[in-house]
RNA sequence: GGCCCCAUCGUCUAGUGGCUAGGACGCCUCGCUUUCAAUGAGGCAACACGGGUUCGAUUCCCGUUGGGGCUACCA
């Protein structure tokens, strides 16, 4: 049985990078028909921020990544575990509109609460201080790690000297010689220390790693790592071994940062006697120029994405294809294509530049195809924060309008805003480029009159389009003369869409008092 | 400084011991068109460098350069 994890630090929110890293083993489990299980690391109680948690689970579900143990997000009211919407359905609307983000402070209309489920639990390493702390006494009895009493000076010391004469950096082990009598002596009078691993000086440690293949690295450059803190909690190195162990984990993937420190990883596996997993170090996000990406330089929060008004479908479709593809040309694909077609043998070794360009053809593409029912459940949040106060009929009426023309759900509000008020304008835009403000004010109450002769059945675009058409024929209009003061009018944009639409969205009398309205700016 | 990882168009990438090195985004041109978007047709653009191995390397090996990561009582 094919198990992995995401194990994320609750230090705010959820990085993209991060949600790539729980996409891909989130992947891997569901293709082998495994289980994919949420931990939380919270070893570092300095960085810990409140509701960390709560906005992880929240992103990961956004996204359609429902942990199937460990950490979950549940509805309290009724026990449910919340799953998303990874087909497009609107079940999550609620779960995470971008004004019960803002809001989420002021009114507590969010009652989701963290549930953890599992028969290996407790899944936050917070709770779980004394199985850490029992395999670390077993690891100082079997002599495989020893108290260390040094102080942070003396270890800062240490290192500059070590760089100072261009030697590997590390614990000299001055403290693996005390006498583990004489050390129990120390804590007891209230001494400061931590425990620290062993490393054995000699050899080297050789693993397979499934993006990579073959890595060794030399044992003797790798440090005695300190396993407890002063303050007994463990610190990473010996809380993922533990756990992953414990809970049964088959597949540790994880960013390529943890490379270098996979020996001690592996060093723990052998002095406690597991079978150790297999791992998979993925590349790592990058900005433009090539650093590791950073808050600095764009949004890295997947809330922020929520905010703006990209898809699920589309984040994670893009976040898939940076360091991995199918191998041929096929670029859409949902949730379950990914999970048919995902291995980590495929995915990239190089690390892949976070390019929004990309993230915002994908949500275009999206857009486009999303059904028009479903595209109006998830455009609402975005209305309920502007100004605008419409209905979900007004809102399938107009949106056809414009979902071609954005890239982003965000931008709704604001492009179909001339639907709902009246636009304000220059006179002079009512002008087309070829034509003139005298030919303008003579032919739009022309168009009006030919407008009032429409009975309300048939007045839709394709009846507007041909005899609209018709009458510029009979007169021997230019299209422009007509159809861009016609636009403007209803739209009050150089850059709208066709006059035709936009009047059917309007309906005749609205559409009439528009042009009412152009010609009292011509005239005035 | 030490160690590790990486290297194909601007970006995401496919690819092979022998190909006109393929696709996508973006960009440019043209068509459609009242504008924008959409759409159709086309275009620009890459194997980091130097040595090997080989009949032949973008591909395999070594080195250089470049980039990144780690080098914490952070993960």
């Amino acid at each position: 049985m094919i198990r992995t994890r995401f194990a994320p630090s609750p230090t705010g929110y959820l990085h993209i990078g991060g949600l790539r890293t729980a996409l891909y083993a989130y992947l891997y489990a569901k293709k082998h028909g495994g289980q994919f299980l949420l931990r939380i690391e919270d070893t570092d109680r300095e960085r810990f921020v409140e509701d960390g948690v709560k906005n992880i689970l929240n992103s990961l579900v956004w996204a359609g990544l429902v942990p199937d143990e460990g950490v979950v997000l549940k509805k309290s009211a009724d026990n449910v575990i919340l799953s998303g919407h990874p087909k497009g359905t609107p079940s999550g609307k609620d779960l995470l509109s971008p004004e019960s983000q803002k809001d989420s402070s002021a009114a507590p209309q969010n009652d989701n609460c963290v549930a953890q489920v599992g028969k290996r639990g407790p899944y936050i390493q917070s709770e779980r201080l004394e199985i850490y702390q029992k395999y670390a006494q077993e690891l100082l009895d079997r002599g495989h790690a020893y108290y260390c009493f040094c102080s942070s000076e003396r270890l800062m010391e240490l290192r500059e000297k070590q760089q100072k004469n261009k030697i590997p950096t590390g614990y000299d082990g001055l403290c693996a010689g005390i006498d583990p009598q004489e050390a129990k002596k120390r804590i007891a009078g209230g001494e400061k220390h931590v425990i620290r691993m062993k490393m054995p000086k000699f050899g080297e440690t050789v693993f397979n790693d499934l993006i990579r293949g073959e890595i060794r690295i030399k044992n003797e450059l790798v440090d005695d790592q300190v396993i407890i803190k002063s303050d007994g909690f463990p610190t990473y190195h010996l809380a993922v071994v533990v756990d992953d162990h414990l809970m049964g984990i088959t597949v540790a993937s994880r960013g390529e940062e943890w490379i270098s420190s996979t020996p001690k990883h592996l060093q723990l596996y052998k002095y406690f006697g597991w079978q150790p997993p297999e791992f998979a170090h993925l590349p790592l996000l990058l900005n433009f120029d090539k650093s590791k990406l950073s808050k600095r330089q764009g949004d890295v929060a997947v809330e922020d994405y929520i905010k703006k008004g990209y898809l699920p479908e589309a984040v994670i479709n893009f976040v898939a294809f940076l360091g991995w593809n199918p191998g041929d040309n096929r670029e859409l694909f949902t949730l379950e294509d990914l999970i048919k077609e995902f291995d980590f043998a495929k995915v990239n070794k190089s690390g892949a530049v976070f390019n929004l360009e990309k993230l915002d053809w994908f949500n275009k593409e999206y857009i486009k195809r999303l059904p028009l029912e479903n595209l109006v459940e998830r455009v609402v949040p975005f209305f309920k924060t502007s100004k605008l106060t419409i209905n979900n009929e007004q809102l399938t009426k107009a949106l056809p309008l414009e979902r071609e023309r954005v890239a982003t759900l965000a931008e709704l509000p604001k492009a179909l805003a001339f639907v709902f008020e009246l636009p304000e304008y220059d006179s002079s835009l009512l002008v087309w480029k070829k034509s003139n403000m005298e030919t303008v004010t003579k032919v739009l109450p022309g168009l009006e009159e030919l407008l009032n002769t429409f009975s309300v059945q048939s007045w839709n675009k394709s009846d507007l389009e041909i005899k609209i058409g018709e009458w510029i024929k009979e007169n021997n209009y230019n299209n422009g003369e007509i159809l861009w003061p016609l636009r403007v009018a209803l739209s009050g944009q150089d850059k709208s869409p066709g006059p035709f639409e936009i009047a059917e969205v309007l309906k005749k009398d609205e559409t009439i008092n528009r042009i009412k309205i152009a010609i009292k700016k011509l005239i005035s």
